[in-house]
DNA sequence: TGGCTTTGTCAACGAGTGTTGGCCTACAGT
DNA sequence: ACTGTAGGCCAACACTCGTTGACAAAGCCA
């Protein structure tokens, strides 16, 4: 367990960002405090300034490289491909907490939300456009899955709403499936004239 | 405009409480700071204090009363009652900032998380199980007609996702009326067994 | 007019924050 | 053995926050 002293830099900075995130998801931006991260990772807080620069970049740090590793929606047969993203979704979240990361922090802190909004043009837009029936429509219908891929986790990972984190993530991947297939493959519903929309 | 001194305090009770909920729905909790939301109703930050008693209470009471006014929804036709549904969500947000108080501040702060629980289970609950082909289902369906429409309020308010802030109103409410009707009458999904679930 | 309550301001406290610079220590290379 | 350097800690700064108590002004009531 005892380490020589020197090239020990790495191992350091790994702690700090593993306590970062950790912070992170589970208070937001605001509430998770430098000093309660470096004493997370059994340093000093001015360590963290010596290796991330400010409480910022450090953030900048914990939330990058983002990959959601969709799968390729083309390869997957077209009436599997709501569940199979419903799945693929739930295991993510089961498993990773970069997400409840940039949930926590997208709701109060601006460059939170810009990273999800480039999360989502860089790879959620692409792996929808891949089945998408017209590509034009493809931001379009990537939003609606996000919205209700976004809603299901606030719900259960933030929120600890109890009826959703009472559900296994079967029953949860078995509900949003059929949504997720709809919003990517149903026709764009027709919106009502005015004369009925009060 | 220039009234008495005196019989002035309900006035500014209803100016400090409007400023409140404007900085608690733009910035969230913590960012939301007793010093600015003086400033915005043009008094002294200790005047806030006398007439709330700490920042938590000020939270209480801008969140407080809120009322979804869900319509009854056993008097609506079956079928459309999704449509109904989304419509009277996006109509509330559209005119209305609660919401948007709870969202921010709900994704860190507890109280707002508690207080989310709350009005879910006495007002989203109920109002689902009046249509619940079985009554028992009713959590369930509704926290999934939750995650849906906070899902869409955050994409929409908080985040605001390019695409889904250019949609309109209607075109909002038409994918998501479909959706909450699958969420409130579909027959429960069955969990495929665990052979198939990797 | 005189006192009492209400409405409000001002200055300050104590705690907690991100951030900085100086200092100590122990290893690496010579 | 000596020195340079990198890893790490400590103390402190400057600032903002929520919160408090003392004090001033203005109305109401007698």
């Amino acid at each position: 367990m005892i380490r020589s002293k020197s090239r020990q830099s790495a191992t350091t900075r790994a702690a700090i960002l593993n306590a970062a995130r950790e912070r992170f998801a589970a208070s937001g931006y605001e509430r998770a405090t430098i000093r309660a991260i470096a004493a997370d990772a059994g340093i000093d807080p001015a360590m963290v300034m010596r290796y991330y620069g400010s409480k910022e970049q450090l953030f900048a740090a914990a939330a990058a490289q983002v990959d959601l590793r969709l799968p390729d929606l083309a390869a997957v047969p077209p009436e599997e491909v709501g569940i199979r993203l419903a799945r693929h979704f739930l295991d993510r979240w089961e498993h990773d907490e970069a997400m409840p990361v940039l949930l926590r922090a997208g709701a109060t802190h601006e460059a939170a939300a810009q990273r999800m909004h480039k999360i989502f043009a860089t790879q959620i837009v692409p792996a929808v456009g891949a089945v998408c029936p017209d590509p034009a429509e493809a931001p379009a219908r990537a939003a609606l899955i996000t919205s209700q891929v976004l809603g299901a986790a606030l719900c259960r990972y933030v929120l600890h709403l109890p009826p959703f984190v009472s559900m296994t993530a079967g029953e949860v991947t078995a509900w949003l499936g059929p949504v997720l297939q709809h919003y990517l493959s149903a026709a764009d519903p027709q919106v009502r004239l005015p004369a009925d929309a009060r």
